[in-house]
DNA sequence: TTGAAAGCGCTAACAT
DNA sequence: ATGTTAGCGCTTTCAA
């Protein structure tokens, strides 16, 4: 058509050229009205206008991101869109972005761990940066995979300053929730453990480890469980059979899946057995008995992470993680032991 | 540098010239062996294979998608990720995409109405097509936006044909809830509606008034709610004066949220007060008591979005209106009057 | 089998 | 104030 070599992908239905030929002028000039440059005639620039509206024209933003070099829009990996948590930080972390003119795009990997990566280069090689919620892949691959990706925050794993990192310090936290349970009298205590080789699990032992050495006469045992309503709901028979007064459930969404459950069997929480979660996820104030759990303030680290993602931008992070302490909320599902 | 012109923008770090440089090859080779194409020597082709490792390349997916006039990838646009009936919605759609070979990538507008046309028209002339879940947008800004934004199917909004729609029959589930109820002996139900202004708040309205005029001895009253946990927890006051012995929520977030009070409150379910919600989010098993609710297979509605998506980028859509009918999904937070 | 170069739709430097 | 054109990083046609 145009050149010798025809084109054979249809592409796009009006182009900045259409514009252009319709409203009599350059490129250039059309290019200037629609990124609101002063400089142009009023009347032209009327001109311009009244093409684009006719022609229907919105311009390719895959375009204008190659030429300017630059999209304006951070990419994020979430294993699991289904996850409250994830939409705390999430929304953090837009809110932010968005002050700051970015857009964002999000890619789930529907918990799919070999194809982790690719969404990740994928997405990265249309954005300008990306944030890595919980990679789920090993840290072999984590580690490989960092560089080519950068600029990159990864949420909740360590990076070995291979990348920025937003940490919250699950150890720490389930050794203040074990810590508050020993506070009212529980001797015996279950753990709703989470997928076995998650970092988030591993950090969750250390806590409980930890608490198990400075309280010898405290019983913690695992118990396998999982992070779904489902896992919580299915765990009860092997959680009863530790004869635990307390239990410390995975995530949140574990915990409520056991409520449902302990409702049906007829257990009276606390009274017969408290439950705590980990997350403090909307619907946690709104359960039956509302739920005990630890908070991250998870919008700050949302937050936290948009920051760290822009130090990154700019070339000028320290790379040093940042780490977020929870904070217990008691709520109606522990009390003391019977 | 290369051209007289230079560019501002770093840009990238390394171009597919850099390879081709690097490997002492042209950049067409380079781009043979990327994207294996069989024609290629084998010892060259190990040559740029070795220097894309030992530089790191990953090729600039916005180059390609401009260069092939496609990106293989299709864009969802959601009100609000924290709805969990969007996630199975998504859900559906992505494994069906993906089986297809597309990528999807999403974006949030935070429930910012005024926002969500730019949201949209930005993720479209990035992506090969879109989904636009729940506009919250007014019909008429809705009309104009959509042939912009072909090709695209638009999920529980009407488009009077000028795009494909996928709807969820609100007004006959809660035509079934309403019936359920009555059936079970109740004459005063309460109906805690959604956003005043939302589509689906107004079929569900419509149902209501059906279910009405059917039973005149029935009364249905309304009570001004919301879309929220907190909204359903909030509402008890109303909804306990209007002396209702039956509510049906406007969905199951804010059927949970009232859960949640009327356990505070210490009103048995259903035994005082029978409770019903819209959508069976997960969750919705799991609850103290379980939640009666009404189905719509939404991994299907998923699924089905995206024959619909292919069909209008294919260009054979007949935008028939597909909808889904739900089901009822009896639980135990339903019961006979008392 | 490989390379040269045109072209995807835009922006911006430079010239007028 | 407007136009011309190089260039963003790719792919692919065409020629060799």
């Amino acid at each position: 058509m145009a050149g010798r070599r025809a084109r054979r992908t249809p592409s796009r239905v009006t182009t900045i050229s259409d514009i252009a030929e319709a409203a009599g002028v350059s490129k250039a000039t059309v290019s200037r009205v629609m990124n609101g440059v002063a400089t142009v005639n009023e009347e032209i620039a009327e001109r311009v206008r009244r093409a684009v509206d006719e022609l229907g024209y919105t311009r390719s933003e895959t375009a204008r991101s190659l030429s300017l070099g630059t999209s304006r829009t951070i990419g994020v990996v979430v294993p699991d869109l289904a996850n409250p948590m994830f939409h705390q930080v999430l929304h953090g972390l837009h809110r932010a972005a968005e002050r700051d003119g970015y857009r964002v795009l999000i890619a789930d990997t529907l918990e799919n761990v070999d194809g982790e990566a690719d969404v990740a280069l994928d997405i990265r090689n249309r954005t300008d940066a990306i944030a890595l919620f919980a990679p789920r892949m090993s840290r072999a691959q984590l580690l490989e995979l960092l560089p080519r990706i950068e600029p990159v925050v990864v949420l909740n794993r360590t990076t070995g300053k291979r990348a920025a990192s937003v940490l919250i310090d699950y150890a720490d936290g389930v050794r203040q929730l074990a810590e508050h349970l020993v506070g009212q009298g529980h001797t015996r205590i279950a753990y709703l453990a989470g997928p076995p080789d998650a970092r988030s699990n591993m950090a969750r032992q250390e806590g409980l480890d930890l608490v198990r050495s400075v309280h010898p006469s405290v019983e913690i045992v695992d118990v396998a469980c999982g992070f779904s309503f489902e896992d919580g709901y299915a765990a009860w028979p092997d959680l009863q059979a530790t004869g635990a007064t307390a239990a410390i459930a995975f995530n949140d969404v574990v915990a409520l899946g056991l409520l449902g459950r302990l409702d049906e069997e007829g257990v009276r929480v606390p009274e017969e057995l408290s439950v705590a979660g980990f997350d403090d996820i909307p619907f946690s104030r709104f359960s039956s008995p509302s739920l005990t759990t630890m908070t991250a303030r998870l919008g700050d680290v949302g937050e936290r992470t948009w920051q760290a993602l822009q130090a990154e931008m700019r070339g000028d992070a320290d790379r040093e993680p940042i780490v977020f302490a929870p904070e217990l909320t008691e709520r109606a599902s522990t009390g003391s032991r019977a």
